[in-house]
DNA sequence: GCATGCATGATTTTT
DNA sequence: TCATGCATGC
């Protein structure tokens, strides 16, 4: 660890400031050092709750108050637009003045999106290119994928739009694939389709997202007066969330930090869960090396978390290998240990949660105050339920996204087409929604016809309806489309957008299918396409309100209302609670099954990142829950209680059984033998007392000791049920004993169905 | 060309 | 469980 260089010495006060710089009391000597190094590479490890986001915009007010740089040369990036906007507020706030000087302030992708549309001819494409959404990349890589004769479902469009997106996040274009790389897909083709997408776009006009600074890379490397163009503009480089950056985006980040050297990047190899997206946790954890002479300053006073959450966080984090370490500490009081809760099932945990919530708030806090936080959103269901069925106010963050809808992205796709008829894509997206008599063939006509005379589908389409080749409805149909889009377009040149917008819809027929829909969810669609036609009514133009949802996604701001906050724990990466629930701590949920599957050991400390990232939103209490029996894909399942909790340190955790059986233990300790219930002897502690404890809270006669002896037995193959045996279960009620291998009874209940239970759950009828 | 019914497979998502 | 995509029959 290198020093903290905390320069004391007077500097100049620059103009305007009143007694000195206000602005820097308040922070600690650490976060004092991180704002006022200036020179050279800065690398900030800011823990959980050190005051990460105060820092960063301390720093960036510093630079513009000691007059070190003007707003538009700092180039400041963060990977979400929220955090971008919290930025720019903040810096305002502190220089106390409008921060609509900060042009180079925003996300990778935004900032990358500003400078391709400044040089895009080096690249070949135009400054209007359009930037396309996965579902527009996907249907191109199918016409390309079908185009080579290749079988769609053996090697899937969306296979090979992931492998395409890994490359580009890799940094690598075509021509620099790695050997091995181009056998990924079919049998040695992932290259040459890559190749030809790459080539689509290019007619297209268009660039997917990873290209927005694949592009920039490519300019930047083959231009070396447009780099220096940048270096010279830029004097200071601020990086948010650095242990999430690509390799893409550190490429990026070198050739513009090769101008001043003054790169400052903050981040968390701890938080680093977007590995599965391509960030390169590596990135930070080389850092030094990367930038030589670098300063590097860790924040590890957590103002955010009570002793024990911090305690239980840090325990757990230190089981991963690959992170360069951090010590958390707080002067706050201990506060809860954090609850560990073994509960039945899923919707039993959801009522407990539930039945907490209406506790706290019953003793005056408010809904707001909480937040439960799942791995994946399938979680959420059983919460909602439950929600909806108390009346429980809640608010899912994060969820699917306005901009991704179904009826929103058809209208964008017609907004498209009326800007420029020549997108093929949008083209094809519309002009059988809503329903014209254009099917499958007709459009498979469209697409040949368009490619053998090298033109547009719609340019095709023209030549196609005078001739014989389309007959009937599909050829009136497309006449039609072809005279409205042309009248559309003409109206464009005169009216306002969002007027346009409106008639669009309406005259293509568009809202009047959401109409006559008699689904559930035909009159949210039509209510968002209204939402929609408001929101195009704050931007100037259809270019600008175009660009804008393609590289912004949250409409929806963060409940700051009366609800509980239902969300993933990737979606709480960054925020913060008073209290904080994390259900679903079992093994093949969280950890998930895919971690577990693939990733190797990197992977399963990605998930216990996510699981440290979970436990440091909490700022007064955090409740871990897991459960015997889940659903899953509509299957029950018995499930083991996750490793995680395991590895929490006992002094800072409190664990209870579902029947308030204390077990006045500490906790749940030791390293635990990974093992499957069913077949061999299984015997974390844990586990074991949250049977017992089961067991004992169990109405029935069923004895305590059996119901243990059984589970650690269970190896041996001997059942005490048999087939045609009659028994009993809490949550299926009565049913005959199919097959019995081991502690593994497959059960036909009256009621339920087949189920597959665990032995020691169910007991005897009489 | 389109509606319907069955098989299939999935889980996290900053832009 | 649930959304998607296929084959089938009109």
């Amino acid at each position: 660890m290198t020093s903290l260089p905390l320069s004391q010495q007077a500097r100049p006060q620059p103009p305007g400031m009143r007694g000195g710089a206000t602005y820097l009391d308040g922070l600690n000597a650490e976060q004092r050092a991180a704002v006022e190094a200036m020179d050279g590479p800065v690398l900030v490890l800011a823990g959980a709750g050190t005051g990460k986001t105060r820092v960063l915009t301390t720093r960036l007010g510093h630079i513009l108050a000691t007059g070190r740089a003007r707003p538009w040369e700092i180039l400041s990036v963060t990977f979400t637009n929220k955090a971008a906007r919290e930025m720019k507020t903040r810096v305002g706030a502190l220089i106390g003045e409008g921060v609509e000087g900060l042009p180079w302030l925003g996300t990778f992708h935004s900032i990358a999106a500003q400078i391709l549309r400044r040089h895009a001819e080096l690249v070949e494409l135009k400054s209007s290119y359009t930037i396309l959404d996965t579902d527009d990349q996907i249907r191109l890589l199918r016409q390309l994928i079908q185009a080579e004769g290749i079988d769609e479902k053996r090697w899937t469009p969306r296979f090979l739009a992931a492998l395409i997106d890994g490359w580009k996040n890799r940094g690598l274009t075509p021509d620099k694939l790695p050997e091995d790389a181009k056998w990924s897909f079919a049998d040695g083709l992932g290259q040459k389709l890559y190749e030809a997408y790459q080539a689509r776009l290019q007619i297209l006009n268009a660039c997917d997202f990873g290209d927005l600074l694949l592009h920039n890379l490519t300019i930047f490397q083959n231009h070396a007066d447009v780099l220096a163009e940048y270096h010279k503009k830029f004097r200071y480089l601020l990086v948010d969330e650095y242990q999430d950056t690509n390799v893409a985006q550190y490429l990026w980040l070198r050739l513009l930090a090769r101008g001043s050297n003054n790169i400052c990047c903050v981040g968390d190899d701890d938080q680093s869960i977007y590995g599965w997206r391509g960030a390169e946790v590596d990135n930070i954890l080389r850092f030094e090396k990367d930038f030589p002479g670098a300063t590097v300053i860790r924040l590890e006073r957590n103002y955010r978390s009570t002793a024990n959450i911090l305690g239980a966080a840090s325990g757990l984090i230190a089981a991963n290998k690959a992170r360069l370490g951090k010590t958390l500490w707080t002067e706050d009081d201990p506060g809860e240990q954090v609850q560990v809760r073994g509960i039945w099932d899923g919707e039993a945990e959801a009522r407990f949660v539930s039945e907490e919530i209406e506790n706290w708030v019953s003793k005056g806090r408010a809904y707001s105050d909480i937040a439960v936080l799942v791995r994946a959103s399938w979680q959420m269901r059983a919460f909602e339920d439950r929600f909806l069925m108390l009346g429980l106010p809640y608010k899912v963050i994060g969820g699917p996204r306005f901009f991704e809808r179904q009826e929103i992205r058809d209208a964008h796709a017609y907004f498209r087409v009326v800007r420029s008829i020549d997108d093929d894509l949008a083209f094809e997206r519309i002009v059988n929604t809503p329903k014209r008599g254009i099917g499958q063939t007709s459009v498979q006509k469209l697409i040949q016809t368009a490619r053998a005379a090298n033109v547009s589908m719609a340019e095709a389409a023209r030549m196609i309806v005078e001739t014989d080749e389309i007959r009937g409805g599909a050829r009136t149909g497309l006449k039609t489309l072809l005279r409205d889009i042309d009248r559309w377009a003409h109206q464009a040149e005169t009216m306002r957008h969002d007027e346009l917008a409106e008639i669009v819809l309406d005259e293509s027929g568009y809202t009047g299918m959401w109409r006559e829909d008699k689904s559930p969810q035909a009159a949210g669609r039509l209510d968002n396409l209204k939402e929609l036609v408001r929101s195009m009514g704050e931007f100037d133009t259809l270019e600008a309100y175009l660009e804008h949802v393609a590289l912004v996604s949250d409409l929806d701001t963060a409940g700051d209302g009366e609800e509980v906050s239902l969300m993933t724990l990737h979606a709480a990466k960054g925020l913060e609670f008073p209290f904080v629930f994390l259900p679903g701590w079992e093994e093949t949920v969280f950890p998930s099954q895919r971690s577990l599957d693939e990733g190797g050991t990197s992977a399963l400390e990605e998930e216990r990142r996510l699981a440290y990232v979970g436990l440091t939103r909490a700022r007064e209490q955090a409740v871990i829950t897991f459960t015997a029996n889940r659903m899953i894909f509509g299957r029950w399942q018995s499930v083991l209680p996750s490793r995680f909790i395991d590895e929490l340190p006992p002094a800072h955790v409190e664990a209870r059984s579902e029947t308030g059986y204390y077990d006045g233990g500490p906790g749940f300790e030791g390293v635990r033998e990974r093992a499957d219930p069913f077949n061999s002897s299984y015997s974390s502690p844990g586990w074991k007392r949250f049977q017992d404890a089961h067991a004992q809270g169990r109405k029935g006669s069923q004895p305590t000791l059996e119901g243990k002896a059984r589970l650690i037995d269970s190896g041996s193959s001997a059942s005490k049920w048999k087939p045609g045996d009659r028994v009993f279960h809490d949550k299926f009620g009565y049913g005959t004993v199919k097959t019995a291998d081991g502690a593994k009874l497959s059960v036909a209940f009256d009621k339920a169905g087949e189920k597959k239970v665990v032995d020691s759950f169910v007991r005897g009828e009489a």
